[in-house]
DNA sequence: GGGTAGATTGAGAGTCGTTCCCGAGTGTCC
DNA sequence: GGACACTCGGGAACGACTCTCAATCTACCC
């Protein structure tokens, strides 16, 4: 690993890159690649599942969209603000709230900072079980 | 889902089932169910790999066993232990250090009951540089 | 506008984690 | 001890994801 190279990140906007970028700005919740591939493909976007597989997990890498494992294993992308945030995920419907607490973001670097470690990320998710699925589950 | 029967949860404590029990006992840390079952196999433990999914979902339905899913997206097992704690990593040499936090535990608490959601359980993990890593990167 | 180098694409095969199937084996209860 | 249901395990099947490589496209220079 060199310091000196500057990564451009220069992606070049191809049609099929803009096509997915499109996709996730229209889609409100997580998507799994197949989705958008599917969905790209019902609209007459004609893009390779590979090309879909490595355009989300570059977009994933330079941090334009989050990722998450479904329960069935799969993952699942979604354009995330540029504000660092969580994500509050029900675990019976999938619900998902987004959530920004700058208690954790000085939590985290509270730890850090106490065992020495520098430039730390961190990744939160709460699961638990929405108001509306607790309701449904008391109900039976 | 009918709501009538009472699922016992009469596992039968076999072999097969104490020896993964055990396994997951003695790790310290998130463990894949291939991992699980190339353990019990060199310990001459011979466990079928299917027994070893079946065996972790059973567990990880009754809530005996936490399941994560790595950035590969294998499922990874540990045991529930008691003492709930996070992991800090090092980005660079992957030393862990073991976190227990409290902050975190309240925050995730308090941001569960601001959304309705109940039953919450909630995973950490920060990823940082430890200082040697920090140390020996300055030095190039 | 034309040419060129290098990035990008896509079809399909390959890999790997996980689940399903079903005959055989084992534990439990009477 | 015997019957019966539960459990096991090997291997095939499945599905998500990655790799390969020739063809295509884009940015850039002249």
């Amino acid at each position: 690993m060199s310091a000196t190279e500057e990564r451009p990140t220069a992606l070049r906007p191809t049609r099929q890159r803009v096509a997915i970028t499109d996709a996730l700005r229209s889609a409100a919740d997580f998507q799994s690649a197949q989705d958008i591939h599917d969905n790209l493909r019902r609209a007459g976007d004609k893009v390779g599942l590979a090309t879909v597989y490595r355009t989300l997990q570059a977009m994933a890498e330079s941090g334009e969209v989050d990722v998450r494992h479904n329960p069935a294993g799969e993952a699942t992308y979604r354009r995330c603000s540029e504000a660092h945030h969580h994500h509050l995920v029900c675990r019976s419907c999938g619900r998902t709230v987004e959530i920004t607490g700058s208690a954790v973001e000085r939590w985290a670097h509270a730890i850090a900072d106490e065992h020495g470690f520098t430039d730390v990320t961190h990744t939160v998710e709460l699961v638990g079980l929405c108001a509306d699925c607790a309701a449904a589950a008391a109900r039976e």
